[in-house]
DNA sequence: ATGTATGCAAACCATTTGCAATGAC
DNA sequence: GTCATTGCAAATGGTTTGCATACAT
């Protein structure tokens, strides 16, 4: 990730605490610093991972999910449920790409779209003000297709 | 729900049972008609009321969990993981709308766009199916952007 | 008759909670 | 010194699993 967000959004932390009487630990700076280290999504193991290895911070498992339920009210990170598994994002200038999911496999793939993007942003919401969004697009890959197609040609053989 | 749409997934539940040599249980069969006869999001919990009461079909949770799998593979529901709560929805017919979420309340409002949906069917994908989509917009409703302007002003007061 | 589907209860496991110790202010 | 935050361990609760029974085919 680009040094310039990781100190943007080290100021909006900073900011965020100083405006809410709340602490500024080395803790919640090491997990930031971190999540913008990985440049795509994440679990929480992972990120649990990177700071035990890595010189970095090692922290408790209770302080993570503590740190990355502030930085989801902040908008720091989004997180998605995929097929059972909880993964993280880092959003902050990178909250403009789309999912595209296999229902069969669950493979994730991501794309952008300026058309998309255009339209979320020209809709006009009332009493609400927009910061984000997240969008999922689901259907079916190629090979997951393909070996439908072969079960099914398989069984009608069985049949005949 | 309209009756024409039930009818449609009705088929396209027994077309599917029979293509895989499922069975044609009556509980399948209730469920489906239970959750399309809720018209917004419902939790597990809901759905298994519902067939508890109103002269329905009660059913294991276990059941409803194999069952509500199933209609995800196939694409009758959809599920949502809001604020730590999963939520269930039909789709079939019902999978052009769009989600608007507070990230302070967790408040979840409806709305469409025809410029969204057309621009998310424009796009090409590469070796992918596309057959629906979930689109999150995140931001501040505005009750609660109130709110934190008072508690804004209200800090400042007491630092003076 | 065969083997899939159901229902119960137990197991699982990611996440949350309670509380004592730590450390930011 | 005060009180938010951390870290540990225990509790929680939604979801999954194993297995005996029921039943669709």
């Amino acid at each position: 990730m680009k040094d310039n967000v990781k100190e943007t959004v080290r100021n909006l932390l900073t900011s965020y605490l100083e405006q809410n009487n709340l602490r500024k630990t080395p803790e919640r700076f090491a997990i930031l610093d971190a999540v913008y280290d990985i440049d795509e999504h994440f679990t929480l193991e992972e990120l649990s991972e990177k700071l035990n290895n890595e010189e970095r911070f090692p922290v408790s498992r209770a302080t993570l999910y503590n740190t990355l339920k502030l930085f989801l009210e902040l908008r720091l990170v989004i997180r998605h449920r995929f097929q059972g598994t909880t993964k993280y994002e880092a959003c902050y200038d990178n909250n403009s790409h789309c999912h595209q999911i296999c229902t069969v496999c669950g493979k994730v793939t991501e794309f952008r779209s300026k058309k998309i993007i255009e339209a979320i942003a020209s809709v006009r919401h009332k009493r609400f003000h927009k910061d984000g969004f997240t969008l999922y697009v689901y259907g079916i890959c190629s090979s997951c297709r393909a070996n439908l197609t072969k079960q099914a040609s398989k069984r009608n053989k069985q049949k005949k």
